[in-house]
Formats: structure tokens, sequence, C-alpha cells
DNA sequence: AACCTACGGTAACAAAGGGCACAGACCTAA
DNA sequence: TTAGGTCTGTGCCCTTTGTTACCGTAGGTT
């Protein structure tokens, strides 16, 4: 953890502030595919992100879902930070998308230290920029594209993601982070392979080039 | 200016940092329809809303229109503000709805008072945090609803902004807002007013009860 | 009055995407 | 090996939304 949090952080953190976060934080390892968020839950602290993704989505009544965004290295959950400091319930779900690591601070620490550490207000002022920028980067996509081309976005970040240009997911399973359905899915990346740009699986697609 | 200030912000600033606000900010007051800001500007100064309203709203590169959301009296631009802190061009239009006074803050002051005044420090999460929240609704209405239900919820807001229960717009900039056609407007509002949820005029729109 | 333009109504058609149904392939466990 | 479940492919049809085209009308201008 040591190791982890110096190569990311010490160029912007204040080394008390490692010093603190050493102490206050709560190393965790995930799993992939665990929720370590979800909607209505009460939030007590926030993680940094050592090394792994999390995939941060949406979900309204009707139980759709829609994927936002993913958190990478270095990153932290902007939208959680707001619900620690409102008081109120999560927006989101959070699932880890490959095995993670992280350090998990708690909301108290984390005020103390806007106040005390100037690398911790920056870092936490470009993190809510950063999810600003990559929501309205997901509200062009779905008001401005068109299927095909948010499916093929959506592969192209899951490679970058995943380190893997073997998709492991089943069409349903994309289908629900598109809020679309299987069969639609199905179809447009059997185009895609018509296109040559992948190979169909069951259960994987490899990606050759999108 | 002073006594708007006071009015508004004096249970959450500071004294002397309603002083400094007064001293640094500079009164702008702009007519309906104008538009402060631009994709592609850079920004020096951002602006506290007094009075009036705002609205924000993203461009694709094609000049695809979305609205995004309004700002009230009291708040603030978070977009705006990340485009400062990160020395970026605006990723965004801002668009004056009604008659509007602000105070345009400068970028150095307000990333000074953010080490000083708890009071600012809040009001700008405060603000981050009300930002991440309606885009998220906007995230959901253009994911999860049809139009219909879109066009409904955009006149009960734009009722509930400009306080006027006439709606002075004409179907084409409706659509621009919903990132639509003229035609399917203007077909839904026909629907509306066969359900007597308004009555349609030439240049407004007078809403019954939606 | 004659003219022009902006606005709104409407029909007809096109395209995108979603839903249903069913078939075949694969996988695992009994 | 057989049975049952899961995953994918595909045809068909429906709904929603977008597009084109055309018309009537209100309002302003000359």
């Amino acid at each position: 953890m040591k190791e982890d949090l110096l190569e990311i952080f010490s160029s912007h953190f204040e080394q008390s502030l490692i010093d603190e976060i050493l102490q206050e934080g709560r190393l965790m390892e995930v799993p992939a595919g665990e929720t370590i968020m979800d909607i209505g839950q009460y939030i007590r602290s926030i993680p940094l992100l050592l090394s792994g993704a999390i995939k941060v989505l949406r979900e309204d009544e009707e139980g759709d879902e829609l994927l936002l965004y993913y958190l990478e290295q270095g990153e932290t959950c902007s939208v959680t930070m707001a619900c620690c400091m409102g008081q109120t319930k999560s927006e989101i779900r959070a699932i880890t998308e490959t095995d993670t690591k992280m350090v998990m601070v708690p909301v108290q620490k984390m005020e103390e230290w806007m106040a005390k550490y100037k690398g911790w207000r920056n870092y936490v002022f470009e993190s809510y920029q950063n999810r600003l920028n990559e929501l309205l980067q997901t509200v062009d996509s779905i008001a401005f594209k068109n299927l095909d081309q948010r499916l093929v976005d959506y592969l192209k970040k899951k490679v970058e993601v995943t380190n893997d240009d073997r998709i492991r997911n089943t069409h349903q399973e994309i289908a629900y982070d598109l809020h679309t359905s299987r069969v639609v899915v199905s179809r447009l990346l059997k185009k895609l392979e018509k296109m040559k740009k992948l190979v169909l699986h069951r259960n994987y697609i490899h990606v050759i080039d999108l």
C-alpha cells in the first residue's frame, strides 16, 4: 500500500498528507465483479483507487441501467464525495470491473484535509472536474450518437480499461451497460464482425481493430 | 448589489468574504437571451447569480444542441469553475433565460478564498454537488425517458424558472433545447393540447396543468 | 393592397431501435 | 448420453422518432 500510494500520489500530495492517508486509510482489495457501492446506500468513506478499474452506473426506478464512466488508477469518485458531503444517499452504483486495490478514507478526514492540505484540495477539485467532464462525454454520447457508435466507443473503452482485447462479457451484459436490448447488441456486433473489426465467440469478443 | 449579496449569501459566507466579493466582484446586468459564455472560449471569472436564470447547454461538432440545466439565484456554474481551474476552454454555452443580475469573480480570487474561507469552500463544493446531480438528472432524462415525458418536464421547468405560465418560445426553439426537430415538437404539443394540458398560440404556449 | 417571412399543422414516408419468437450451438451436471 | 440451462443468431413486426414537403395563417413592411 505504501509503495502504491507513493508512486501514484507523491507528486501531488504533501508527505505529511501521505502519512495521514497511510494512518487513517483502510486498504481494500476487491475481486472483479463486486458491487462496492449501491444506490440508496449511505456512504462513510471514499475510495482512492490504487489499481484496477471501477465501473460507475446509474439506474432508474424500473431498474434500467446505464454505464456512466470508469474510474481508474489514481482517481476517486466525486459523486460519492458529493453524497458524503451532502449526507445524502448514493445516487449511483459502483462495481469493480477488474480486481481492484483501493484505500478507503473516512469522510471526516477528507473534510479536515481540505482545510489543511493544498494538495488534497487540488486533488479533490481535479476529481470533480474529471467527473463532470466524463459525465458531459456520457451526455454527448447518448444525446448525439447512435447505438453503432456508442457500442464501438464502449468496446474501445473496455479494451483500454481491462487492458485485454478479449472482452469477457455476454451480449446481455453489454446491453445492460448501454441500456438497450440483447437482440440489438447481437445484431450490431454481427455487423462489426462482418466488417472484420472483431471476432465473436461464446462469452467473449475478440477485438481486432475498432 | 450589496443588498442582494447579503440577502442571498450572508447565511453561508463570512462577513469578510462578502466584503471581498463586494470589492473584487464586478456587477453585471444582462437582458434575457444573451450568450454570456460560449464553447471554446477561455474564462477568467465565474458568475454568482443574484437574480434571473441562466440556461446551460451543450453542443456537439455538428452544432446539435442540448439543454443541460438552468442556474438560478444563489447558484454558480461548476463546469465553468472546472474550466477555470483546469485552464481549459469552456465545454458549454450559457445563455440568459431571463433578465439576469450577477457578480463576476476573478478566478485568482476564487482560488485564494478556497484556502481562506470555509464558507466559500463549502459553497463551491455544494455547487459541484448540485451540478453533478443536475447532470445525473439530465442523463436520466435522455437515457430513460421518451420525448413525451421529456417535453412535459421541460415545460414544467420552464414555467418554474421564468415564473410565467406562458412560455414564450417557438416550437423550433424548444426543439433545439431538446435536441429534436420542430415537427416532432409540434406533434407532441398538439397532443398535449388535446389532453387539455395547455393551449397553443402563435409564439407562446399557455400552460394549464401538466 | 400586395408582399414577405416566420410560425405552426399535417400527411406520408423513412430509419432506428425495441420486442417476440424460435432455432441452433455450447456447456454442465446427473 | 441425455436433459436442462445459457448464449447467440435471425426473421418479423411494432413503436418512436426523424425527415420532407406542402399548406394556411398571422404579422409586419412597403
